[in-house]
DNA sequence: GCAAGGTGCTTGCAATAGCTAGCACTGCTG
DNA sequence: CAGCAGTGCTAGCTATTGCAAGCACCTTGC
């Protein structure tokens, strides 16, 4: 598990430097950038949780730092900040990285954010399949199935109205979509 | 489709400054960059071209550049450059795009080169739903069974005897990591 | 004990991403 | 015709990404 801290990386690849007690006290709290409610000194959770899955998945495959960077064409102290979360690396790096692991880089790009965790069975797969839909149809009924799913699964709903509105706003939109 | 000029913009943004000929003058060669064989004062053809899916998406919904950067939660001018292919934009920035579009975000990432065009039938989408293979161990499988597949579409394979070993050599690594 | 080869990390820097301020233009309205 | 609201874009700026150079430490072989 890498450290948390940032120690003495300059202000300039820093959103702000955590505070000196925080690093040495760990029940301290850690401050946090008020607009976003992330940790400051550090790149968001996300970012430490993707080099944390990384740190994990090289050891699991028992290669060193400068070895996955070799595999990877990526520098190794640019790898050792990624895995302690000093860094938020781009899809590109990930995928690299992905396959100097010899994984797929889906992997990676759950554990970073860039994807969803992948859902839906039959039906989802099948839609997001057909060639003849446009990108936005697709989309319009993907919601439209993920709606009628959550009422099923709620039994009675118990959400706001909106829920049910969302329903219909949803073959609305296909209505208009429709009409284009 | 998006004008292929940066015009005046600063060197600082730009690897290059495209030369003004090629600026005015369409018939004129593209500068390309020696060590990637990328054209000079432009963003890779990949930029571009997700660039201008993104414009094609955009006007196929009918709405503004403006209306799909508030939308999306992008400055306009920035949306603006990433239509033109003079910026690569992040998967974050995509993912805003998409939903300010009203699309999946795996699509733009496929413009983009973040994904590749999603393969396989039920066998693949098996594997990668299986929750007790690692996630290494669903690549290799993966890569046997595309290698199985190249060699089955080929008939008699034509392709280098590495085609062989290559299968010899996923099971063979699927055999080391059954021994870890 | 020393050299060599490995490890993970720090620092400073160049290039790029993404934004704000502002521009020029267009169409509409009173 | 002036004012307004919209359009897409340029220029300059700050923050961040990703790297090269170099550090301190460890293990091994002679």
């Amino acid at each position: 598990m890498p450290e948390s801290d940032i120690t003495t990386s300059s202000g300039v690849h820093s959103t702000g430097q955590a505070e000196d007690s925080a690093a040495t006290d760990a029940t301290a709290e850690v401050t946090t950038d008020a607009s976003t409610g992330k940790p400051i000194g550090m790149v968001a959770d996300i970012g430490r949780d993707i080099g944390q899955y990384i740190r994990q998945q090289r050891e699991n495959a028992k290669i060193s730092l400068r070895q996955l960077s070799k595999l990877a064409g990526v520098s190794n102290p640019y790898l050792s900040q990624i895995e302690r979360g000093s860094r938020k690396p781009s899809a590109e790096i990930l995928q690299q990285i992905a396959k100097g692991l010899r994984i797929s880089a889906e992997a990676l790009y759950v554990q970073a954010g860039i994807l969803d965790v992948p859902t839906g069975g039959p039906v989802a797969d099948a839609i997001r399949a057909d060639a003849e839909l446009s990108e936005r149809q697709k989309q319009v009924l993907l919601d439209v199935y993920e709606s009628f799913r959550r009422e099923n699964s709620a039994g009675q709903p118990k959400q706001e109205p909106s829920t049910v509105e969302e329903g219909t706003d949803a073959t609305a939109a296909a209505d208009r979509d429709n009409a284009q």
